[in-house]
DNA sequence: TTGTAGGCGTTATCAC
DNA sequence: GTGATAACGCCTACAA
């Protein structure tokens, strides 16, 4: 095909220094009007496209920034990445996204290869099993923007985006004592993680507020995989205590609860009352629809992006801020509530 | 901190030439073993990373795949981008996802972006109003592998990887004439795309082999936005021969239509029987749960991923096959049939 | 088997 | 306001 056009080329059919060209392409202060017209009519004519790995090499900036989520087909995260896409798009930036299918390994291997593609900034939830942050550390040293969403972790030098899960957990749980729950049992996932562990921590507040008895046994820690469903159901039927309330730490996986207790017998919202997490598509969908906490992904997913812009382009010190919370809110159906 | 260290800081500490370096590093054939295990080591040692900016704008590849998918959170498209993910992945691929938000101009801008970022090859759905493909003929003159998924174009020169949408509307169709549906309606999206108009002829001829009568009004072609679903509903309610069968080219849309049903009264499946499409999660947690045709989104991404490295590798002449297959599975639940 | 040197296309620092 | 010229770090003929 018709060989691509270079800042020489340009530069020599108009008589001009390759300089003054790429200058004039980049709207530099310093060249005057009239050859800035020059250049980039004659750039449009000749269909002048400029050749992002020389400037990438000369610049030492990619407008890229990099994306570890735990899993792509989640709707959680991929309404994250939604509005991440978004935000950033608009601000000239292309995203290189990864999954590190909740393995530590994979997050690590993604991280390094991240970290060598040059990307400007990163972007991460953590994996369901990350115990250390080693693999971080590179993108601390070289100053590179490293924020983290809903899965983060304990690091001081790294803005974080949460919602207050504790906060969440315990209205979730306090609204299922006022429907006359007495033995609640709280479903989640991996407690290293700070958003189980939290909802935990909120749960238990909530029940000593009121006065309820607590043992450990009310916690039932999961892979929340529905191909693990069973087990629970089990658990549930086997429970020395009759549980009448469950809160759950997942809509997808409440729904799938709901499905297998409605299937043996139990009835939902009487027998057993329930709340899930996350205000996912199918919690209204299903009957009974559930109670769930709001959380507000895109919104989760746009701060992200203005965040990391906003550091790219030093408009504001976000050093100052540590950790951003988005406001939660419970939403009440059926399937905790008896009309 | 440290500064970076090139092939030039390994080369002179080790007192060898910079081509032999890069040679080692690159495991090249001429080199003796003995230089490249020294130099693997020292660079090991020293914390070298070669420095992708050089390496692109040398080799004028970039080890980086464009996507553009109309919208990122959509359950099916997520499943579809984990399987490109993997795959690309481990072949040393990174992806660059971005969203045309269902508009063709964003749809235009992105491919532009995709093209100046210099990606290896680009995979596409298209949005649901893009009419024109010139933004794609770029890729073509540069001879850039450019592979079509589910929503694709009439364009000889591309590789495309659907299922066979007429046969499984078909299917869909006949399903619901043997479970006795005499008035069936057809809900789909914009029927310049091909996955709705196939569907659609599907069902058309579903409805011919047995002899339905059949007119236009009983199509209707809508966005499939859940927010338009009373339109959907009051149309029902008001067709002038009572509707007993609905094909519905979206599970999530089929959801919201069975959900409203319901509220007004018509029993599902006794009243009108009703089949989605793309065994969405949500399809199987429902009541009454969704019959629906099953597309491997996952096992699509995992083939595009597969046939993006083949072409990059030059492994299997793909220009022989234009259109790939996959095979598509109706499932049968209770939203069409009676115990 | 290894070294040398030019090129990849852009940007930035100096001069003028 | 514009023109030289030197990086940027890697790759690869070609030479030795």
């Amino acid at each position: 095909m018709n060989k691509r056009i270079t800042i020489y080329d340009l530069a020599k059919t108009l008589k001009v220094s390759p300089g003054t060209v790429s200058r004039s392409l980049n709207n530099h202060p310093s060249i005057s009007d009239k050859t800035k017209q020059r250049v980039i009519a004659k750039a449009n004519e000749l269909g002048y496209k400029i050749n992002k790995f020389a400037s990438n090499l000369s610049s030492q900036k990619s407008n890229t920034i990099g994306v570890i989520v735990p899993k792509l087909n989640s709707n959680f995260m991929s309404t994250i990445l939604a509005g991440i896409e978004k935000v950033v798009n608009e601000a000239g930036y292309s995203l290189i996204i990864s999954q590190s299918l909740e393995s530590m390994e994979k997050e690590k291997i993604n991280s390094m290869t991240l970290f060598n593609s040059g990307v400007d900034a990163i972007l991460v939830s953590l994996a369901y099993d990350t115990t250390d942050y080693e693999h971080f550390t590179p993108f601390i040293k070289h100053k590179i923007p490293l924020i983290f969403l809903d899965r983060v972790p304990n690091l001081p030098e790294c803005l974080t985006l949460i919602i207050d899960n504790y906060l969440a957990g315990f209205e979730a749980t306090e609204h299922l004592i006022e429907q006359g729950c007495k033995n609640i049992l709280y479903i989640g996932g991996n407690q290293n993680r700070n958003v189980y562990l939290e909802r935990f921590k909120g749960y238990r507040a909530a029940l000593k507020k009121h006065g309820l008895d607590y043992s450990f046994d009310e916690l039932l820690e999961t892979d929340l995989d529905p191909r693990n469903i069973d087990e629970v159901i089990t658990y549930i039927k086997n429970h020395p205590t009759p549980i009448d309330g469950l809160f759950v730490a997942s809509d997808s996986f409440a729904a799938h609860c709901i499905k297998e207790l409605k299937k043996v017998s139990f009835k939902i919202p009487e027998d057993i009352k329930v709340v899930g997490f996350n205000n996912d598509p199918i919690s209204e969908l299903i009957s009974p629809s559930l109670t769930t906490i709001n959380y507000p992904g895109y919104e989760m997913g746009v701060l992200a992006g203005q965040s990391v812009i906003n550091q790219l382009k030093g408009n504001i010190d976000m050093q100052a801020t540590n950790a951003i919370s988005l406001r939660h809110e419970l939403i009440i159906r059926e399937s905790s509530t008896i009309k």
